[in-house]
DNA sequence: ATTATCTATAGATCTATAGATAATGC
DNA sequence: ATTATCTATAGATCTATAGATAATGC
């Protein structure tokens, strides 16, 4: 928790966060300048290093910010089986209208399986994050009856999210032949089918 | 089709490759350096050049030499349809012994997202030309009477693919944790049972 | 003659820091 | 006093090219 600063100081660190993310989604975190960030948010680059102290630090920052505008938007807590995984297809169908936020997700995930990216320790949390509460939610759905009761939550936790993480993959490289709301809908509807009790 | 030039350059050009593979699965295209790359290789930089003309010529050079091994070692241009799933199940299965083949795979396509990366056009062909061979393996399954004949060929050939993908890049980011191997081969058991004639 | 390799270098980045100046708000 | 912003620049890359020298093989 460190001081807040002026108000304008605060409304220019929003600013260069939702420019930062289109730059780190546009040319991954590698490929991405603070030249060009700086440029988009109409100050110089020694003025952006002001407010985040370097480039691995802003993507930090803005990985955190989204990690918490979704968290907002989306809670798998106290949702039953079914809605949770309906309210993933839910997801899926909304990203396919933000290919943008797809994309930075997407990109830095991908960079982010080298050891020495800024990013890898936040992708394995966020999995590791993903997975538990997905596999939470099924455990509860098996334990209420609504799914069968031996069902193996991790694995389909992990799968779940694969499947969605790899039809976004696809869909970004061809979007007009890859239709991913569509297909992780009927993922999950035969998943749902085949999780109801005998 | 080009010279193919003296005996020792074109060891050399082999051993580049393959060293170029490396450095390209651990720091991704942007990441990789010419000089690196070069050094692996015991020649200058310039020399390296001399072989490949441009570092995104010597990418599409690895891509098409990986695509061209594997193709050899898997084919699934006769198999049936049950044959065809458990031959990727094994491809899993070797891969989880290959990591670094695995993350050129999974960095790359990552990266390639973005539309000004070269190897865009190699993911976009590799994609349609994987999801093809598939569908076509599970249509002649489901004529042959071996799987339903109502399935939708190409919306699983989407899936399998994409649930590889995704488990690969958990696997890669957090090895301890998520065991891909197992975890398709158990994706891949149960779609082999829901697709068998009713 | 062609190919392989090297040295040297142009030219374009890139990130990060030092230090000055101006604005903000307790 | 703290914060915001700028100019200037250090220092480290990076890719690609020019041009010289040596080895190869028809």
């Amino acid at each position: 928790m460190r001081r807040r600063g002026y108000a304008s100081g605060e409304a220019r660190r929003e600013r260069i966060l939702a420019l930062a993310l289109q730059e780190f989604a546009e040319h991954g975190y590698r490929g991405a300048s603070l030249a060009r960030i700086a440029e988009r948010a109409e100050l110089t680059q020694a003025g952006l290093l002001h407010h985040f102290k370097s480039k691995e630090l802003l993507l930090v920052a803005v990985l955190e910010y989204r990690d918490e505008v979704d968290a907002r938007r989306f809670d798998l807590e106290k949702a039953g089986g079914v809605a949770a995984l309906r309210a993933l297809a839910d997801v899926v169908d909304y990203n396919s209208r933000v290919p943008g936020l797809v994309q930075l997700f997407s990109v830095i995930s991908g960079e982010a399986v080298t050891a020495d990216h800024p990013g890898h320790a936040w992708a394995r949390a966020r999995y590791r994050r993903l997975r538990q509460a997905l596999a939470d939610a099924l455990r509860r759905a098996a334990d209420s009856g609504e799914f069968r009761a031996d069902l193996d939550a991790e694995a389909h936790a992990d799968r779940v999210i694969a499947m969605m993480d790899g039809l976004q993959t696809q869909w970004l490289i061809d979007p007009e032949q890859v239709d991913m709301a569509t297909l992780f809908r009927g993922y999950v509807d035969d998943l749902i089918e085949s999780l109801k009790p005998a």
